[in-house]
DNA sequence: ATCTCATACCTAAGATTCTTAGGCAATATG
DNA sequence: CATATTGCCTAAGAATCTTAGGTATGAGAT
């Protein structure tokens, strides 16, 4: 996603999270979503994305439907039940880890 | 380190803001001592410290001390200058990862 | 008319980081 | 004497991402 290796394995709960709250998204929307809210400090690649998306439907966390726009195709995601709770687990999971890094990288000098 | 695909790309900055803390720590010191810290909720394989301390050895972040300590040998690891530096950039680096993770995870209803 | 850019999808080889599963050795404990 | 703890290590494989492509439509510029 960019240089930064921290972001590995944090592009799963992103792309859950912004489906949870925009209902339906397509790939490359989700791209600029993310590069527009960072204000263009994590680029999501496609080469990133695109399997991750892929993963996530045959997880059965995502379902699609296509729609042609501008005589284009575009595949809009969206979460299904099990989606919709595993987005809360891995925001959960995020906040256990941003804790965890908390205690480590900040100690209250004892 | 756990199931949690999230700490993937911390354990540099990890082992480096500890030694930073510290002075100078064996490896198996800094598995107990990470466990210790976050209460048991990241574990740090030995399999995957090793290697990482022979890489930011072979950086040039960190240098080794050996001591004989009850007839074993230990290797005591400290920063070197660079290892100093590059501490800093990437406690940096954790920050921003975080705001950023904020901003994406916790939207401000506009 | 052609060139480039933005849109929109995709895959595959390789890099990086970690897990899993071992191995070796000394000391302490039951 | 068997097991747990300490203390070091490696190697095969899994998971995630980067890099570097490929395909195609439509709009705007030269």
């Amino acid at each position: 996603m960019q240089k930064n290796q921290l972001y590995k394995g944090s592009l799963s709960t992103i792309v859950l999270k912004l489906l949870n709250d925009k209902g339906k998204m397509y790939g490359y929307q989700i791209t600029r979503e993310v590069e527009q809210i960072t204000t263009g400090e994590l680029v999501i690649t496609e080469g990133a994305l695109y399997p991750t998306l892929h993963k996530l439907e045959a997880k059965g966390l995502l379902s699609v439907e296509i729609k042609t726009v501008n005589n284009r195709p575009r595949k809009y995601y969206f979460l299904t039940e099990n989606g919709k709770e595993e987005t809360l687990n891995l925001l959960n999971e995020m906040k256990s880890f941003i804790q965890n890094m908390d205690v480590l990288l900040n100690p209250k000098l004892a």
